[in-house]
DNA sequence: CAAGTATACGACCGCTGGAGTCCGAATTCA
DNA sequence: TGAATTCGGACTCCAGCGGTCGTATACTTG
């Protein structure tokens, strides 16, 4: 029902792939690209993109490649996503500040506004960090269980 | 980032306003369609869903339209999409049992299964008779700090 | 310096899926 | 019977995603 698109995806991966390996200066988008078996034409835009926000930096020339520029742990899933993707709001209708063309019909948005503002906060507390802890550890399932009484807790107020 | 159909919307729209229209015993899809100036053909046939699954019960002939058969409060904005755009999830490769075609290189997928199971235990705990209640009342401020908060929570179990 | 390797970036394209339309049939009320 | 309405399939339109290509540029190494 709601869709992340591969690009986000294929971005997280690569830094998580970036993050695993420390030791490498720079890796090329083309020895990432295979790890994944992705294509390494799309992957290269990709880490461009990142590149130009200042997540990540780019090594040109031989032996060249990407390094992270930020600590794993200050790199959220939000900012990565809002880098690839751009702002694309839950609602169709939702522009950064908010304006719909109809406004007193869509009086839907109030509510779905707060779901996106949920969706948001839950991303921005995720960093590429956790995902290179959870490829080993198993705390995935304690997390999905206290994810489920925290929703329920969002129920509990209205 | 995420972004949800204006199906969707529109259904959940078309809910809200027969919710908040009691008295009538039906409503047609193109009366509801100019109150909020969405294309009336495209309603009905989401109205036709919301019928199919059981949200929603129809009326032909004159005088005809839709009318709720559950509760508002007993009806979910999970359902609602879920009957509408049908099951999509978060990850591009995620099917209803979980598969992916390249198991082992997809170690982000774990990590973002949790953030999918938020996002529709929070749409689950939204109801339409929310919708209604919040059309009036300026209680949406409040809810929102309380999201806030409830997302750090979230975030403190990592 | 020259060759080779890598990023940088824009142009291009196929295709899926969302958004919306059209039309004929069935149903019901006046 | 006729008007209003749902029902449901088939269809078009088009933006945007996913991906490719080609060229320019930057850097490293011999």
């Amino acid at each position: 029902m709601l869709r992340l698109t591969k690009k986000a995806d294929y971005g997280l991966m690569a830094l998580k792939y970036i993050a695993e390996h420390p030791e490498a200066t720079a890796l090329s988008a083309k020895d990432i690209a295979e790890a994944y078996h992705i294509p390494a034409q799309l992957l290269a835009k990709i880490l461009q993109r990142l590149a130009k926000v200042g997540i990540v930096k780019s090594h040109a020339g031989m032996n060249g490649g990407y390094s992270l520029l930020k600590d794993p742990r200050k790199i959220s899933a939000f900012e990565v996503i809002f880098a690839i993707d751009g702002p694309l709001f839950i609602t169709s209708c939702f522009t950064h500040e908010g304006n719909c063309d109809l406004t007193n019909s869509c009086t839907i948005k109030e509510p779905l506004a707060r779901v996106n503002e949920t969706i948001s906060s839950v991303l921005k507390n995720i960093h590429i960090s956790d995902l290179v802890e959870e490829g080993r550890s198993r705390t995935v399932r304690e997390l999905i269980t206290i994810r489920a009484t925290s929703g329920e807790k969002i129920l509990q107020a209205t």
